[in-house]
DNA sequence: GTTAGCACTCTCCACGAGTGAGTGCTAAAA
DNA sequence: TTTTAGCACTCACTCGTGGAGAGTGCTAAC
């Protein structure tokens, strides 16, 4: 499906999308020949034009107007005139990363990427949490707040820490908690917790019943409560820069604003989003590419971070289809980069 | 400084402001006299509203549009048209308590209640975070996670739970950090937070160095980190309904938006907005009353909540001046005082 | 294949007239 | 003295009109 487009074609539709990027508005042969030295005249270059219309490179808003770049256009752009190399500016990795480097907490981090990466773009950025799915319980500890009131703590290797409260009808004596303690590091640690389903859980509630002395309703209390911790849901997405947004002349009008802003505080549509993405390194979606919706005028450029060579979650960018790919892909793929680093050093 | 209004000039003022409530715009005396049977001609409304103008309780836009309420004007409005009871539905209360009963993280409450309230009014809701300086710490435990990998946990008994990951240098043995935990929770447990300045943290440091056999390098680093904890900071701020102050007239214009947004975005913002209200049970800031230059032409009101009788968070609503006070008041007051109850449960 | 020339198209902006809501003032009525 | 009717006046808002400007497609010449 790629067509092989000759070189002049090729300079002609960079120019027009470049152009395009910076002014927003449509770009005529005239203007294209004065800035761009094409060496053709703009009669020419109108002809060009025509042609890279009808292979629906570029589109017309209307009849008298200049052209603007399609969303194959954008696409064509992306995968065969942006070299993706072009702005990796050397020492800026050490640096943020020093910057960050006594962050310890992976809310934090993850948070501060999302910050970090939106004002490197100027657009929204997006992070979700690693999934649980694939990381390993490191610990797992029930500790006793008040009588009848249990905290129970699981910490992944990937620096996720969970707390629930627990509140049961009786008291749990010391000792037993004790034992439960031991029982529940020996069976739950160092397991993935993709594997620990309600089948295995189940298995483990047996074996824990037959060992335990414990009235029945009570342990059958907390043991629910324990098993909601496992259930999937969604991943938790952070966000930074909304109002970036609003600087976005696609976005001039108070209803497509609306209508973003609405999508971003819902966070079931974040994760139907970032998890469209199939999961290669570094993904773009340009326009009606987009599965969801609502974000059809949008592009989303996506990348995979990774704690110990594991894919555990997504880091991008969120902005008008019309956006400035070089920088925005490089600045993704360094960010993703190091986030993983940080939450790898943090999570030890 | 409260002027005493005439019975007519009471009903014609409370007339417009609720009147402009409704429309946004400025209310003539025609409208008025029609909608609101005054028994009075338009003529006598518009000497009687000249007056109002004179008395800083109108303003009128341009000579010849109707008039607007001022500050001043709601301020009245506020402290003596609208009777603070008027709205109370009996059973709501309850439904909401159930509705949310069984959340049992007190985070989760947290923003559960800022959504709630702010689909009750349509406006920005946004909730602190019950601050750890009236709280008591009800649990302090250490627990290894891995070779010089420690995690900190840390439970108030506002139900909070803080985490942190500490790294060392070298590995702390099983039995000192058992006696650690005991140390520890002999000193702070139960005590306020407030009271555990670093004062306070330093006698128990040397204490404890005077106790335990550990290598001094590796103690000053684990209580380097440890103090970090109880640095105040600020506290977090939860929103809820951001995308509310769009659908209002005042903030048509895209600038204003933009404004808005960033504010929201920017956590020091809200803690100094939400914290600029003095302590009162229930309290509004309208227009030029708010301290925070930004929100000069919002109105705020903001309800402290309570855990076992302590003042520890704030939660309330911002919009325009032009708000519908009697309905946030009621809603605040109401979905303050359930706040207050299910972080009570909660936290048992 | 490329370019100059030209008629044509369409948006955008500024201008002006008309409309309508609302006022303030004055003089008459209650 | 207070209230009301009448009236002239003021502004914001809308809508239509009419260039100006940018850009195109087509044709014919280079």
């Amino acid at each position: 499906m790629v067509e092989d487009l000759d070189p002049r074609k090729k300079r002609i539709l960079q120019a027009i999308i470049q152009e395009h990027i910076i002014s927003a508005s449509p770009i005529g042969s005239r203007t294209l020949a004065k800035k761009y030295n094409l060496d053709v005249s703009p009669a020419t270059i109108r002809n060009e034009m025509a042609d890279l219309e009808d292979m629906d490179y570029l589109e017309q808003p209307h009849t008298s107007a200049g052209r603007i770049p399609s969303d194959k256009g954008y696409r064509y752009y992306v995968d065969q005139l942006v070299s993706r190399e072009e702005n990796e500016v050397p020492g800026v990795i050490e640096n943020i990363e020093k910057l960050y480097q006594d962050l310890q907490d992976v809310q934090d981090i993850i948070s501060g990427m999302a910050k970090m990466l939106s004002n490197m773009t100027h657009y929204t950025a997006m992070v979700s949490e690693p999934k649980s799915q694939v990381s390993r319980l490191k610990k797992v500890e029930i500790m006793q707040l008040a009588d009848n009131s249990l905290l129970l703590v699981l910490v992944t290797d990937t620096g996720m820490v969970n707390n629930k409260i627990i509140n049961l009808d009786q008291n749990l004596s010391a000792r037993k908690i004790s034992y439960l303690n031991k029982f529940l590091s020996e069976k739950l640690e160092n397991k993935l917790l993709e594997d620990l389903d309600s089948n295995y859980l189940k298995r483990v509630e047996k074996e824990l019943l037959s060992r335990l002395d414990l009235s029945v309703d009570l342990f059958k209390q907390f043991y629910n409560e324990f098993e909601g911790v496992f259930e999937p849901g969604g991943v938790k997405v952070y966000l930074g820069g909304t109002s970036y947004i609003l600087e976005q002349p696609e976005f001039n009008d108070l209803e497509k604003v609306k209508k973003m802003l609405r999508l971003l505080d819902q966070d079931e549509m974040l994760n139907k989003i970032i998890n469209s993405i199939s999961g290669s390194d570094l993904e773009i979606k340009i326009g009606q590419e987009n599965e969801v919706e609502d974000i059809k005028n949008c592009s989303l450029v996506v990348a995979t971070y990774y704690i110990s060579n594991r894919a555990v979650g997504k880091i991008g960018v969120i902005g008008p289809t019309r956006m400035e790919y070089p920088r925005v892909i490089s600045s993704v793929d360094v960010i993703s980069d190091i986030l993983g680093k940080l939450i790898s050093k943090a999570s030890g």
